[in-house]
DNA sequence: GTCTATACAGTGATAGAC
DNA sequence: GTCTATCACTGTATAGAC
């Protein structure tokens, strides 16, 4: 009953160089937690502070402020999710089982809690930073669209699809996937994300966008 | 330079039931402004106070708090914003055209200041206001795509358009007229808006929508 | 660096006079 | 209904001990 956990000297071994959890790692976890969650303005030092089991003081010892710890938690964010592409494995004459792989890749990362959460609060909060907009474009979409177009390119070359814009087709075949299935989460109304799954959706924009741009023999089999 | 304009006593004739401007609307006016302006958790009671040239205490007179006032003018504004659509007087012979326009005044009304701040709000309240997310997709979204498929079931039963989901295709209609202008504008990434500007954003839409859905003779023109 | 304690400003909301 | 004045509370930020 006397103090046996309030006091965190065992944690407190400190490795010189390989802290397994910083105090700083610890805050930008929980300030983490309770951005995403609930917003920049709904979120106090306070929370975060308590959240990550230190004192205020502790926080404003390792961050500026709390626009500073916010842009902090953003930009790692951003890096962190859209990091995990590639299209190099994908085989250029098979259309469209390569453009159903991006597509179904690409639609569960937007439709991820987390990337949900990111993305409302980046467009509630790129009025007041707005070097948000910025990060978040160069780090998310700009990225997806440069390795779908590298892709479509590759699939022209083959001979599979029709020459054409490459920017401005990829920029359609994110369109489509993205739909409004995403809107549709980002608004929490997921009610009927289990009518059509994330398949069926990714099917309907695939086809759509190869009756598009598929190059149209006599003999076309789509 | 004794009280001149503080008493407000002038406007105060009140004729029965049309002031021009009560104190509740010039609330609801001064609330729309702030809040669209700086989100619903950087506004306070006294900014809209000052904002309407009324006392606080007025505010609370005639709504139950920020959270009631906040509902209201969103309602009101998502009424407001897409209650100006009609799609009767197209010609569903001339499909191009027709979706020219519908695309044009679709993307000229998402890439409106106010809409842009109101779509930046809700996504940034819907997780504190869940119903906010219904009240906007009723609204906007679904009404917007009613719409659409109304003029695709037309247009496909005069034989212009290839039968289809017409659900499916007006979604992805809709989808390929946002692109990712309505994000980039959301991100405040403006800059290359005026490289491109919406006519040939939707031009663009229109084509590969066009060239998906549109009936395929030997002879076909597109 | 980390903690406890606190100063200070600003918030939503209300009481009471008119 | 409208105002002035004020309430209780919360959040940012800092001071000083260790």
């Amino acid at each position: 009953m006397s103090r046996e956990a309030t006091t965190g000297a065992i944690e407190n071994i400190d490795l010189k160089d390989s802290p397994p959890v910083s105090k700083a790692e610890s805050i930008l976890a929980a300030a983490k937690r309770s951005f995403l969650a609930a917003g920049f303005g709904a979120v106090s030092m306070d929370t975060i502070a308590r959240e990550a089991g230190v004192s205020k003081a502790t926080v404003y010892a390792h961050f500026d402020g709390k626009e500073e710890l916010f842009g902090a938690v953003i930009e790692r964010e951003c890096e962190r999710y859209f990091a995990r592409f590639s299209v190099s494995e994908l085989d250029p004459c098979d259309v469209r089982a390569s453009l159903m792989v991006l597509g179904r890749r690409f639609l569960e990362l937007l439709l991820s809690p987390d990337a949900l959460a990111l993305h409302r609060i980046i467009l509630a909060e790129v009025t007041r930073f707005p070097v948000l907009g910025e990060v978040f474009w160069r780090a998310g979409p700009e990225r997806e669209r440069a390795q779908i177009e590298a892709f479509l390119k590759r699939a022209i070359a083959s001979g599979t699809l029709t020459p054409a814009d490459t920017r401005l087709a990829a920029e359609q075949f994110v369109a489509l996937i993205r739909g409004d299935v995403q809107l549709r989460h980002l608004l929490r109304l997921d009610a009927d994300a289990d009518r059509r799954g994330i398949g069926a959706a990714v099917d309907d924009a695939v086809a759509t966008f190869l009756r598009a741009f598929e190059r149209r023999n006599g003999t076309s089999a789509i």
